[in-house]
DNA sequence: TAAACGTGGTA
DNA sequence: TTACCAAGTTT
């Protein structure tokens, strides 16, 4: 082990204690408001994070709350944070803590990882810093440091270099430094990765460990931790289509519970197969999955989206489907016809949201002016209701 | 087991 | 613009 190993957990919680970041979650550390923080901060940065996890706890403040909601209000105050799957992993654990352990997140390690989106860091994280049991948990950031200081030369997905990992880990809370104060441990441990031991540029000169840095010693800092190069991801074309009743409500579908963007709302529409033209794209695609005609008329808006693994340009067009025909939920979940104003309590993806924003827009351009005794009142009323 | 799963920020 | 990255879990 590198020199004065055992020294490095003090160190840490020392440089915790000093410049440790004051984040909402640390304010009041009850184990729904260290889970509730855990779920939203993965994959996720702590910036984006914040304003989420205030208005989630505005709007669902106890575990009881969250097992009240509905997965459509839930999905509402996730909209934009990604991976939302984890929304309703919340929604569906929380309705199995209130049922099978009155309320109370449960301790237990094995008791909380059984919970839905809980796996083996989220478990161990909540275990030490709502509990203060010595759990290990290896996050990106754990798994950089570690791999610095140790200067792991394994790639970091490899089998050796995962051993490897936990090994250290186990032997540094075995300490008792880090069995007295689990959760600064790992919070300190966080914060170092996500201030000084950064990706790109390490700031090793504000480093508490920078002394028994294996990388550093040998200037391989920045190239640790070995990461493989990934495959370029496929690009799609996509159309869509926005269609209006005379009322202007305008149709949506809404997702597969299961799979990318499971239970959002969306304009509907697919992908074009091999030498497919945009507009016969969309006609198929809404003739597939809802049994009618679509007439595109004109153009509304190309969107390039970049998704987990792939990427896409969708174009959307607005058009007509036939007035005595009904559209049918045949591949979606569900269909509906969402007025202007209802819209953006509608869950949506990226991509759809610019595209209902877009058609709110034109809607109230082509409103009756506002300063006329007639509509003025109406239009000030929906310019409150709606935010963007 | 490897692939699926979002989005926004940064170089 | 492209590529990579950020407190992982599920299947």
């Amino acid at each position: 082990m590198n020199p004065g190993f055992e020294q490095l957990p003090a160190r840490l919680i020392a440089w915790f204690d000093r410049h440790g970041r004051d984040l909402p979650w640390r304010k009041d550390r009850t184990p729904y408001r260290v889970w509730i923080a855990e779920i939203m901060l993965q994959q996720t940065r702590v910036e984006t994070v914040v304003p989420y996890y205030r208005r989630w706890l505005e709007t669902f403040p106890t575990v009881e709350a969250l097992a009240e909601a509905s997965e459509t209000d839930v999905l509402k105050i996730w909209e934009g944070l990604g991976y939302y799957s984890r929304a309703r992993s919340l929604r569906r654990a929380a309705e199995i803590i209130v049922r099978d352990f009155r309320g109370e997140l449960p301790a237990d390690l094995n008791r909380l990882k059984k919970l839905p989106g809980i796996g083996p860091y989220t478990g161990g994280s909540i275990s030490s810093i709502a509990f203060a049991n010595p759990i290990p948990a290896l996050d990106g950031n754990v798994r950089r440091v570690y791999s610095r200081l140790f200067d792991i030369e394994a790639p970091l997905k490899s089998k050796e270099s995962e051993a490897e990992l936990e090994k250290i880990s186990a032997a540094l809370y075995a300490l008792p430094e880090v069995r007295a104060r689990p959760g600064d441990y790992l919070e300190g441990l966080m914060d170092l990765g996500a201030t000084v031991c950064l990706p790109a540029a390490p700031r090793c000169v504000a480093c508490p460990w920078a002394e028994s840095c294996a990388a550093k010693a040998r200037g391989v800092q920045t190239a640790r931790p070995v990461v493989l190069k990934k495959a370029p991801v496929p690009a799609y074309l996509v159309a869509a289509a926005v269609i209006a009743d005379s009322d202007g409500r305008v149709l949506l579908t809404r997702r597969p519970k299961n799979g990318l963007l499971g239970g959002l709302w969306e304009f509907p529409g697919g992908k074009t197969e091999d030498g497919e033209s945009l507009e016969d794209c969309v006609r198929r695609e809404i003739r597939e999955e809802l049994a009618v005609e679509f007439t595109p008329i004109r153009p509304f808006g190309v969107y390039r989206h970049a998704y987990t693994h792939f990427k896409i340009t969708l174009h959307a067009f607005v058009g007509t489907i036939p007035a005595d025909s009904k559209p049918k939920a045949l591949s979606a979940d569900a269909l509906d016809w969402a007025a202007p104003e209802q819209l953006n309590a509608y869950p949506m993806g990226k991509v759809d949201r610019l595209i209902a924003r877009k058609w709110l827009t034109e809607t109230r351009l082509n409103e009756p002016d506002p300063q006329s005794k007639e509509s003025g009142s109406p239009r000030t009323k929906r310019g409150k209701t709606i935010k963007e």
